[in-house]
DNA sequence: CAGTCTATTGTTAGTCT
DNA sequence: CAGACTAACAATAGACT
């Protein structure tokens, strides 16, 4: 009636199941966002596409405007802050990134060891280790010898 | 030493517990973010400011390309599932030297799951990197000309 | 498929360090 | 102020409907 033990941090492989649980998940991470918004008075905006190309949304504010806020974050200079205080550094959430990149790369590449290789596959894995190497030349620079990371679990 | 009650969904007025809660919450909806994209294999993008307008990002491929796919979504019918994919056959056994590669990449990131980083350890990754990229490309290329090949004749 | 049910695992608020 | 701790609440896998 429940599950026998933990839950093992793999893609799914029986199709049915990999779908009721992205449904359920689905719903789980989108109130998730949104308790977020709601209690810390954050601004979030979460995008999803289903396996099948299904696209699901939330945002607190609008798509449009938290991407283009992310845009002059980003995009411009890496420590620029906005208006406000001279907080110095992302590590933070830059260093979570680089961790949840090199996870992705780890279970693509188990995965991969029993899969036939494919163009979409190999788009994917090229877009997560360009990220990865971005990122961690980033840190390299912002390392001066302190220890930072961070994981999620 | 536990909460007392049910989460009242609300806004929390007490900004020191606010800023503790967003943290906290703020981990496991990223958590939550790439489970659903390594467990289900979707494709997630998450952007989230705290108050204090501090950027936090997640994506499972990237944030550009997902906000690219929303945007050809969104503004084309809504419920026009793209034209996709399906490739399946592919025989590409050429198992080689990327995956090795990949091998090395996953070993490191599981046991930098516990590690420290340093800087050697980044410099040592970031070749890992460049090195599978490289081959992650070339093998992009051949490929591409080999479904080429199979559509046109 | 979208709900219901329930045993389990997972998340977290408050507290302490 | 970032972690550890832990009681309590929440999410969810799998089986059914």
């Amino acid at each position: 009636m429940a599950r026998r033990g933990r839950v093992e941090l793999r893609r799914i492989e029986d199709k049915a199941s990999r779908q009721v649980r992205f449904s359920k998940r689905r719903s789980g991470l989108f109130k998730k966002a949104f308790e977020l918004a709601l209690l810390c008075d954050a601004e979030v905006a979460l995008l999803v596409f289903s396996p099948a190309g299904k696209l699901y949304e939330y945002s607190s504010t609008s798509i449009e405007d938290t991407y283009e806020r992310y845009q002059r974050f980003a995009g411009a200079g890496r420590n620029a802050n906005e208006g406000d205080q001279n907080n110095n550094d992302n590590q933070d959430a830059a260093a979570s990134d680089l961790q949840s990149k090199l996870r992705q790369i780890s279970t693509w590449s188990e995965r991969n060891n029993a899969d036939k290789s494919d163009p979409n596959e190999l788009e994917k894995l090229e877009k997560l280790l360009t990220n990865a190497l971005r990122d961690t030349k980033t840190k390299k620079v912002h390392l001066s010898g302190f220890v930072f990371f961070h994981c999620f679990s």
